[in-house]
DNA sequence: CCGCCCAGGCTGTGATCACAGATCACTAGC
DNA sequence: GCTAGTGATCTGTGATCACAGCCTGGGCGG
């Protein structure tokens, strides 16, 4: 056929279902910490306000549900899970140990494509991050942004997945935390270990990239814990 | 009130919904490689053969697809994935380096009960594998409880959760090619593995328990591609 | 004035219907 | 004899309806 190496290259047009497109803007709500811990969440409205039927919403929460990012109580209610403290200590010291795999590979095996990547998203945390009126929605989405370069660079697809579930599991607290104290994380612990990490990837050393992303979670779940707004004593 | 520790004593009876139920049978399907990759799926016939409607299954399956277990194609075909050679690998990468950490966690902070029961399910193992004629299904099963026993004493339930989910996406290729040869797993490398596994989680020596079960997903990984049976060259 | 009770409206779950698109077997035409 | 068209059938997706259970607010009895 003449017409084959045309047809290869057109962009197999994504079929997106409302029930994905439903799924995203629920995770997006949920990343960003716009849903707290505790909220309700109702398939009818839910439906109402994106102007769907009960039917994508239905799976799109079913589908949170699987991944732990909500929860249906025995009463029949979803809501965004609520955490005990022992609970989200488990998942804190999960990520530290799962994303410092991540990071170690990545230092290892970046390209310099990658390298520069972690670079633009290092510099542009760092430049949201020192104004003097930083702006807390912005910088948790860079803050991701650089996560998430980092782990892209350690070639390996299921990790990364496996990360982005975390972080669906740990958004909402973490960002309902950030909203209401912006003033302590931005400044100080977040940028120095980015800048660890950022040396120890440039320099492929793998331990050093470890250590740093892990203390980079560590300090802000310490700093959460410290703060209470968790179940339990 | 009187009866309040009694009432908490009470199983919280589990709803099941029969979303939750088709779920599971899925699943075992899947873990059991009942179901081989590239295998097609239908919601209505499988609702018939279930006795439901197909409305718990398009749950089921939505949450299975969510976790990579299945997957939709564009043409609306429900199928279980068939993996390169390329993913496959990266597969076996994430599980050596996710399963190795819980592994090392597990033997440094086993408690005795846990000790007991990775030994009882060792034992199990090792009396069917090394039987002259091995059930492969039952092999497949207690080799699954093994490895879940050293996961459950890691004391992360979010990294479990993680495992769960790595072995249903890797089940369907792995159990299949043990239905195709199941002589040869069972009776070396495995045992072997096995028992390193659980000396060093005795002597509660971390990286001993890692190097042991990465060595043991290693060896499974590399006897299947060598085997082919996956796509690209 | 406070506490209990019951009815109405909400919830998620499941079933059924409607529809666009893809697949496949069959047939007509070269 | 073989290919191309074509219609029946099956696919997942989405909407709508039905139903049992919970939650809550308003009214009644103490």
């Amino acid at each position: 056929m003449s017409s084959s190496s045309a047809l290869a290259e057109l962009p197999q047009l994504d079929r997106r279902t409302l029930g994905d497109t439903t799924y995203e803007a629920l995770s997006d709500l949920l990343a960003a910490g716009r849903l707290a811990p505790g909220d309700r969440l109702s398939l009818r409205r839910s439906a109402a306000v994106l102007g769907v039927s009960v039917m994508p919403v239905r799976e799109a929460v079913s589908r949170l549900v699987a991944e732990g990012a909500l929860e249906v109580s025995p009463n029949r209610a979803i809501r965004v899970p609520t955490m005990t403290r022992v609970e989200f200590r488990a998942l804190a010291e999960t990520r530290m140990a799962v994303e410092g795999i991540a990071a170690a590979r990545a230092a290892e095996q970046r390209s310099e494509e990658h390298l520069a990547e972690i670079h633009r998203t290092e510099a542009a945390f760092r430049r949201t991050a020192e104004r003097a009126d930083p702006d807390s929605a912005m910088a948790v989405a860079l803050n991701r942004d650089l996560h998430f370069a980092i782990y892209a660079a350690c070639g390996l697809p299921p990790l990364r997945e496996i990360i982005a579930r975390l972080w669906l599991k740990a958004g909402p607290v973490i960002n309902l935390d950030l909203r209401a104290h912006p003033e302590r994380l931005l400044q100080g612990f977040a940028l120095r270990r980015h800048a660890e990490a950022l040396r120890a990837i440039e320099a492929r050393d793998g331990a050093g990239a470890a250590a740093a992303i892990a203390a980079d979670i560590g300090e802000a779940a310490e700093f959460i814990m410290s703060r209470g707004g968790l179940r339990d004593g």
